[in-house]
DNA sequence: AACCTGGCTTGATCCAGATCAAGCGTATTT
DNA sequence: AAATACGCTTGATCTGGATCAAGCCAGGTT
């Protein structure tokens, strides 16, 4: 489980050997079958995961009852209610796990030591989040500007395992679209060559 | 101009006498008049830059010539082309001063050794990226899931300054919204009470 | 093998919000 | 003080994409 994150970490900061082992105790294993919630909404947030292996989604649920995507979860990459985790509020989204999935959690006490007994995780949060601001305001930007044939094929460029891993429709509320209009703009692409 | 910059760092990490001495020389001042630009479409994004006084927009322009808001910013806020700062791309973003405005910018190479210098200050970016996270998914998920007049009411909430401080068009733009849909919200919300 | 269930498509209709157009007041420029 | 520009409003019209509805296919269950 551990290499996955290790092999992570290291792409972005330099870890000696007891950092590797070390850095291994603030985290909690977790293992989540299909459909199993990682959190539901109302509940705090008390935790970051990191996805070693599986998937997961992130989404909230309005009044009418409709999901909207806010971010799927593979191995490599870290998920949670940012804003609960942080600030202790009730989260507004859940996560669920769309394949089984083995996740590596740490709590927002291990999260403030973690950075403490090994600096260098300051960068390493640092740079993963400067990354995640790009991404966010790439997909913002999209939102607020594209047509939904533009989103769809910005996507495509950006993210192709998104559309590749996901079934339709809910790549369709990822994109703030309905699944209809989805198979409409894939049936036009697909007639045009 | 340091004053605003050290009291926004101290508000998240503490410095000491010595790193506030230090840190100003990571830093560049530079002021704009009105409508002077900062950053245009196509330049690499050089700097971040730190206001400290006055008021800045970062905005991209599509094919029919429309301006799409990304980011207002003013004293105590960061702005740059995240992505072309960090690799060094071509910025997609315009940048350009709406009132004159004081800013202080810190180059690529200068942002990678003042982490090194004043180790505390990726803990200080770390969490101001932490909170552009938070703010950046809400944005979205208002973006993807309001109606018009929910993204209004729900910005009202959040950042009433942007409302107080904008010309109603550059609002409108901001939440994605043509400024005729924006000036029609806020009559009906006027005459219903 | 019959029966669900969930994802996908296709057609018909509807509507929130965009676009187009005109006029108005206030601020800025000359 | 006239001229121009800019932001805002209001009305009329248009349209991209949502919604509603029905049927299809593949997988999984009993």
């Amino acid at each position: 489980m551990f290499e996955v994150l290790i092999s992570h970490i290291q792409q972005k900061v330099s870890l000696s050997d007891t950092d590797k082992i070390r850095l291994q105790e603030f985290f909690v294993p977790k293992k989540l079958r299909k459909k199993q919630y990682l959190l539901q909404e109302g509940d705090i947030c008390k935790n970051l995961a990191f996805i070693s292996k599986g998937l997961l989604r992130t989404y909230n649920v309005d009044e009418q009852g409709n999901e909207h995507m806010s971010v799927f979860g593979w191995e490599g990459w870290w998920l949670s209610d940012f804003n609960s985790f942080l600030s202790g509020e009730p989260a507004v989204f859940n996560i669920d796990a769309i394949e089984d999935t083995e996740a590596l959690l740490i709590s927002k006490a291990n999260y403030e030591a973690i950075t403490v007994a090994i600096p260098v995780m300051d960068r390493y949060f640092r740079i993963l989040y400067q990354n995640s601001i790009v991404t966010k305001e790439r997909r913002l930007m999209s939102s607020i500007t594209d047509t939904a044939e533009e989103k769809y094929l910005r996507l495509s460029e950006s993210s192709p395992q998104i559309i590749e891993r996901l079934p339709q429709n809910l790549v369709a509320s990822y994109l703030g679209i309905a699944p209809e209009t989805l198979s409409r703009i894939k049936k036009n692409i697909a007639s045009r060559k």
